[in-house]
RNA sequence: GGUGGGGUUCCCGAGUGGCUAAAGGGAUCAGACUGUAAAUCUGACGCGUAAGCUUCGGUGGUUCGAAUCCACCCCCCACCA
């Protein structure tokens, strides 16, 4: 077989995917020829991963793709601790029960990303509780924690911030995340001829510790490699929107929410992300971006992120579903809905409630707009009202029509009898039925 | 433990007895412009359709009236021990 570690990291280099790498040279030559065995960590700190994750559970199947075996480790033991990488704060722990609980689920999620069945380098999920669960206090002491300066351990930068501080601290607890996190390392080379981490780059303390580890107690030689943060060109936060955290569960964000998501990128930021996010080839990518600079009007890039990431996360059917939302959504167009398509809609994610007309003589439309999440406070609603950005199956209604919730969804103009779409501004729907 | 400085609406940060739901900036939401962009400009921004109601670390008090004055308590920061 020909495995190219070269063609590899040259093409997570392009991608700009690589932020830090224990001795470049020498992985490039481990990764040739032969397949290695890597692992990435997911710590169950809910019951879904977030777009968050989706960088490294991508760069495992990037892996996969040139010949080598991924492991996905899902925490069941970091997880009942807590990482304090970068943290401002020590977090509550969660309790065993709710932990063992996500475990199954990201165990689930992380399996769509990588092969199972693909010969020498087929994927697998492990779980460290499995190793850590046993380990009795004493041994950890003795055979792992005595590896540990920690004189060294506090230097680190992850959890420098929190040993400076004045007032709250780091717990013992927290502090001993690398220590376990180290021993995931050496074990998994112990028993699994694991000779590669990767992570996001807040993880580069605990892999150069497991690095560390795998040689003391092991004489074992490993790598470490970490993938960059994403971040935005604007400066906000990556990976949330108005809604709140983009999750990979389509149960928690629909395909529908989550393709709008991508579309929405800024310009900045859609070329990056097309590299970091996708496997079209870097190639590929320039020729967008150079087609799009020259293009007048609206960009090609985000539709492609878009439709390309769906795809990869929810399937041609959660693609094709974000698309159909999309389209009858924003054409404005609803005359060619049908009654199974406004029930498809609701199904495809989005968002909707039901309402009783009987419920109507008190209500206002400010409160059934913001009791049905599309804003935060009556007041917007009332702003929005104010400037007629309020539809209700295309007919613009204003302040004066407040109180009369009866006159603004009347029976007759429901769609298929019961179904009216309000917008709220220029992206915000919101499905109705009324029983 | 001592001394000094602080805790204001989502965040930063003004405000030291009524004219203050509380300057300004950021974030957010809506509008114009656009490409379901960016930048810019406009409006909103404690809750409520409204009348009105509830805020300025906590609890009591002074006063016709307090975020602003007093007492005690809690927490944070700086320096000293």
């Amino acid at each position: 077989m020909s495995i190219n570690g070269k063609a590899l990291l040259d093409d997570l280099r392009s991608r700009g995917l690589i932020a830090q790498a224990t001795a470049e040279q020498e992985l490039e030559d481990h990764l040739t020829g032969a397949c290695r065995t890597l692992y990435c960590g997911f710590d169950p700190t809910a019951d879904s991963l977030h777009i968050g994750s989706l960088v490294p559970l991508l760069t495992l199947r990037r892996f996969q793709q040139a010949g080598h075996k991924p492991l996905a480790l899902v925490g069941g033991a970091t997880g009942l601790i807590g990482d304090p990488s970068f943290k401002a704060e020590e977090r509550k722990l969660n309790t065993p029960d709710v932990v063992s609980d996500w475990v199954e689920k990201l165990k689930a999620q992380v399996g769509r990303y990588i092969d199972f069945d693909c010969g020498d380098s087929s994927a697998d999920v492990v779980n460290n509780l499995d190793w850590v669960g046993e380990m009795d206090v004493l041994s950890f002491l003795r055979d792992i924690g005595k590896h540990f300066p920690v004189n060294q351990m506090i230097k680190k930068e992850s959890v420098k911030q929190r040993i400076d501080r004045d007032g709250d601290g780091i717990s013992y607890t927290e502090f001993s995340y690398m220590v376990l996190q180290s021993l995931d390392f050496s074990e998994l080379f112990h028993s699994r001829h694991c000779t590669l981490q990767i992570g996001g780059s807040d993880q580069w303390g605990n892999i150069t510790g497991g690095v560390e580890l795998s040689r003391r107690r092991f004489g074992g030689q490993v790598y470490g490699l970490t993938l960059p943060l994403v971040t935005k060109a604007d400066g906000t936060k990556f990976g949330k929107s108005e809604t709140g955290t983009i999750w990979l569960d389509p149960a928690k964000t629909s395909p529908y929410a989550f393709y709008q998501f991508w579309l929405n990128t800024a310009d900045a930021d859609a070329y990056r992300f097309l590299r970091y996010f996708t496997f079209l080839s870097v190639d590929q990518i320039a020729g967008i971006e150079q087609e799009d600079a020259k293009a007048e009007g609206r960009p090609t890039g985000q539709r492609v992120l878009a439709e390309e990431v769906t795809r990869l996360v929810h399937g041609d059917e959660g693609l094709s579903a974000a698309r159909r939302i999309s389209s009858s959504l924003f054409s404005g167009d609803l005359s060619e809905m049908s009654e199974s398509d406004f029930r498809q809609l609701r199904l495809d994610g989005l968002p909707s409630s039901t309402l009783e007309r009987s419920d109507f003589k008190g209500l206002s439309l400010t409160q059934i707009l913001t009791d049905s999440g599309m804003a935060a406070s009556g007041k917007q609603v009332k702003d929005a009202l104010g400037r007629r950005s309020v539809l209700i199956n295309g007919v613009s209604v204003g302040s004066d029509d407040n109180m009369n919730v009866e006159g603004c969804l009347p029976a007759s103009r429901g769609l298929h009898g019961a179904y009216y779409l309000v917008k709220l501004g220029k992206k915000k729907y919101h499905l109705f039925e009324v029983l």
